[in-house]
RNA sequence: GCCGAAGUGGCGGAACGGUAGACGCGCCGGUCUCAAAAACCGGUGGGGUUAAACCCGUGUGAGUUCGAAUCUCACCUUCGGCACCA
């Protein structure tokens, strides 16, 4: 795409990034020392997956990053600000499918390529910290990882139906599920049933809805607690001891057993092991029709919440232990196999799913919970507010709060069932059907059964010389030397695992990693990664929320119980930037509206792109790219370059002192602005203010309102702040006016507060409130003594004149107004 | 359906109880030029006026307040998240 006309730089960009990138890099200017006295501070953002090209995208998110630690070194800190590549992952394997590439070649290809791009940039990465996840030397410790795991009970295998996408052709995670449809490629996910291996999240549950520690967007914590979803109820059984089955009870889960006299009827989901088991004779043929058509349908019709509930008798019957009542049994496919315990208490009365059900199917609907002035007439939805126990034996007359503590301890006493907290979480799967990921460490012996790879054979290698066929099935499982292995216990012949890891478990530690990733004694150096983590600050678009985020979470509480660590939070803030847009939707090359920074970096330079995508609106929200926008910030960098070169020798030796002093004001106004935005990253509005300031400069500088001592120091100033944003031409400026190298090893600029107030301040004065006048005055005028001016102002006298004067609001330094009547 | 965020000039946005529209883009007029671009100067919410004054204006409607884009309530729209979780 051939980029927008713009308008050109006075300053030859293209030479003065070359020539500061490499002498950043002959002087080690971005070199991180453990060593150091300063205090730390990790600065991290995501990682990028290698998929080919850096667009615009990339920039924003990582110019705001290097800003933002650019600014906190400056500010005295040691900062760790790595980068490196997520680098396994279906999109190489695809690419080796379709075009015959092999995806370490394809990855590697690719990441040299955006390491390339990256460094147009001009960002303070530090290299050697580099981590990418495809190569041994990473996912060993994964494997390794996977190992204490399965040690600890933390990794299991597990038969269960579990999410397909016919298009990836491998099982996904619940959390890689988004609407029914696969997170990565949008395609409809259906149902298998398979054994896999997960890791136990669920553990964890409740320390990760604990988020008190974290300074992390609400929004994201509340995504996280609503995945996770705890809810407190009863696991309450019913008999059905005369079913002749193994089994002599059928669990329920319910978080409202206030209602437990009001069941009518009871459902299972379709995938209820006893689903088939417990139908009678006559019931079976329909039952099982109904099952396989339930099974049929996809993720979004079963989980489409306006449907018609539908469902099947199975002919058999339960007993309500508190009532002794039959209760029938139905099939319906409204009830989830993987909540609870996949059966439901029909309570049409109180719960609408239930009412439907009981309206469609003829079932008895009992009201037990009243509501306020019920008047036992027939209701025509479900009550589910709160009331007074009725139809409920003993326990008739007490409010549904009580009965509910009341009647879960009398189930408790009775054996009838247990209170019980349930989630909808489930556990991590972490098995993929693929062939570029981690290994799983697993041999399989017939006799000893799935035997974890002893830890000194690790890492269990990818092997290079895969095929890769378009038929779905995974290069790994047809890899004869790579399957047949001997069982590491009783050295008979066995078969490998050939499944590979998701690859968010990759993503789950790379922050210890990059404290010391050439480390080979173990996944990190516990000392360093004891010096550097927590990561202070976290950057990252919002789309991680309950993925990789969450798994982080997980991975950084496991590992800390193993003893590796002594924290419990990987990221202590974080921060999520917005997305950039362009002709109205998010860049995508199916869409066509990617803009590749590379030509517009050739066209204006690095410091013009970065400068205008902090400009563009507040890094939070993300905004639009405008191709002429960026000639804005063309026209700074090019004010503040002829600013720099101007010609000061006719400027005066002296000014008056006033002048002198607001000079300064402007000076440390600016500092302190530009200081609190970028610490918030509202770069926007700090670019905003640098650009007033810098028209400021101009201006006195051409009216001669400066003296050239002055003028240098504002200048130096300007730079400074300028610095983390456009790094090069600060640089190049840096030394133009005869300083050392480096601005970026200078210290950031302080502000005085007592050099800020301006002595002089425009007052508005407002008349019942409307803004009348504005008179310069002494800032710290008395009210008094304001009001007296305000009340001789031509402007004001015809709006008082003849009124009386009631009231008189006044707010220091600011404003008067007159209420009058 | 539930939860959350947001609606401000032609556009991106600023202000977040006290001058609405900072800063920038674009546009209009001027200077320079043979001409254009660039640069520079001026203008740029609507109405009104020779010019002022003044009036209207931050999604809609009410409210609180001396004063509301900002706080409260209701509604509309957009965007995110959740959604048969028992």
């Amino acid at each position: 795409m051939a980029i927008a006309k713009t308008i050109d730089t006075k300053f030859s960009h293209n030479n003065i990034e070359a020539k500061w990138r490499s002498m950043w890099e002959k002087n080690h200017t971005y070199k991180i020392s453990d060593e150091s006295k300063k205090e730390r501070w990790y600065e991290l953002t995501m990682y990028p997956y290698p998929s080919g090209d850096l667009h615009v995208g990339h920039w924003f998110a990582m110019t705001g990053a290097d800003i933002h630690a650019r600014y906190k070194r400056m500010n005295g800190y040691n900062v760790l600000h790595p980068m490196g590549f997520d680098a396994f992952g279906l999109n190489a394997e695809n690419a080796a499918i379709q075009r015959g590439i092999h995806p370490h070649k394809w990855t590697m290809d690719n990441i040299s390529r955006m390491k390339k791009q990256l460094d147009t940039l001009g960002p303070m990465y530090d290299w050697d910290r580099q981590v990418i996840t495809c190569l041994p030397e990473y996912y060993k410790w994964n494997q390794w990882f996977f190992l204490q795991f399965l040690k600890n009970d933390l990794a299991y295998k597990g038969f269960a139906p579990v999410n397909w996408c016919p298009s990836c052709v491998t099982v996904l995670a619940n959390e890689q599920v988004i609407d029914g449809i696969c997170e990565r490629c949008d395609t409809e996910v259906t149902h298998k049933d398979m054994d896999q291996w997960f890791l136990r999240i669920t553990k964890y549950a409740d320390e990760l809805l604990d988020q008190e520690s974290i300074d992390w967007p609400d929004r994201i914590k509340t995504m996280q607690t609503n995945w996770i979803g705890r809810s407190e109820g009863v696991e309450f059984e019913f008999d059905i001891s005369h079913c002749n089955l193994e089994e002599t009870k059928l669990k329920t889960f319910t978080t409202r057993i206030d209602t437990a006299f009001g069941v009518t009827f009871v459902v299972m989901a379709p995938e209820h092991p006893l689903a088939s088991s417990i139908t009678s004779k006559s019931e079976l043929e329909s039952v099982q029709n109904y099952i396989s058509k339930s099974r049929q349908s996809t993720e979004i019709e079963r989980l489409a919440t306006d449907r018609e509930k539908t469902g099947v008798f199975t002919g058999s019957y339960c007993i309500n232990q508190l009532t002794g009542e039959q209760i029938p049994i139905f099939i319906g496919d409204y009830v989830l196999a993987s909540y609870g315990t996949g059966v439901v208490m029909g309570v049409p009365a109180h719960d609408q799913r239930d009412f439907e059900f009981a309206k469609k199917y003829d079932l008895e609907i009992r009201v037990v919970i009243a509501e306020e002035n019920y008047d036992q007439t027939e209701i025509s939805e479900a009550y589910i507010g709160p009331g007074i126990q009725i139809n409920s034996g003993n326990f008739d007359g007490l409010s549904n709060m009580q009965g509910k503590i009341e009647i879960a301890n009398h189930i408790e006493k009775e054996k009838f069932g247990n209170k019980k907290v349930n989630y909808k979480m489930r556990d991590w799967l972490i098995s993929r059907q693929r062939y570029w990921g981690t290994p799983i460490p697993i041999i399989y012996c017939n006799d000893c059964g799935a035997v974890p790879v002893p830890e000194e054979d690790l890492p269990v290698i990818l092997p290079e010389d895969a095929e890769f066929l378009p038929t779905g099935e995974s290069p790994l499982a047809l890899h004869e030397e790579f399957v047949n292995v001997k069982c590491p216990d009783c050295n008979k012949p066995s078969k490998r695992e050939t499944d590979t890891m998701d690859t968010f478990v990759d993503s789950s530690w790379y922050f210890l990693r990059y404290t010391s990733p050439k480390f080979s004694e173990s996944a990190f150096d516990p000392s360093t990664a004891k010096l550097w983590n927590p990561v202070d600050q976290y950057t990252g678009g919002v789309e991680h929320a309950v993925m990789h985020l969450l798994y982080s979470r997980f991975f950084v509480k496991a590992i800390r119980d193993l003893g590796l660590i002594d924290y419990d939070e990987p990221f202590d803030r974080l921060f999520n930037q917005g997305t950039i847009i362009y002709k109205g939707h998010k860049m995508s090359k199916s869409r066509g509206n990617v803009i590749a920074p590379d030509e517009y970096v050739e066209a204006v330079g690095a410091d013009v792109v970065r400068t205008y995508l902090m400009f563009i609106g507040p890094w939070e929200q993300g905004g639009e790219w405008n191709d002429s926008g960026i000639n804005g910030a063309v026209r700074w960098l090019n004010k503040v370059w002829d600013l720099v070169h101007s010609n000061t020798s006719l400027l005066p030796n002296e000014i008056s002192e006033d002048l002198v002093n607001q000079n300064n004001r402007i000076k440390n106004q600016t500092i302190k602005k530009v200081t609190e935005d970028i610490d918030k990253f509202k770069y926007n509005t700090g670019i905003a203010s640098l650009m007033e300031f810098t028209n400021q400069l101009i201006e006195l500088n051409s009216s001669k309102k400066i003296t050239s001592d002055q003028l240098r120091d504002t200048i130096e100033t300007l730079l400074l702040l300028i610095s983390p944003i456009a790094p090069h031409i600060s640089e190049e400026l840096w030394e133009y006016i005869g300083n050392e190298f480096s601005v970026h090893q200078s210290e950031w600029p302080r502000y005085d507060e007592t050099l800020i107030d301006d002595p002089t301040v425009t007052f508005i004065v407002q008349v019942n409130g409307r803004v009348r006048d504005k008179i310069t005055l002494a800032s710290d005028i008395s009210e008094n003594e304001a009001k007296n001016v305000a009340l001789e102002s031509p402007k004001i006298k015809p709006h008082i004149s003849g009124k009386s004067l009631n009231r008189v609001i006044f707010v220091p330094g600011k404003l008067i107004n007159l209420v009058v009547s």
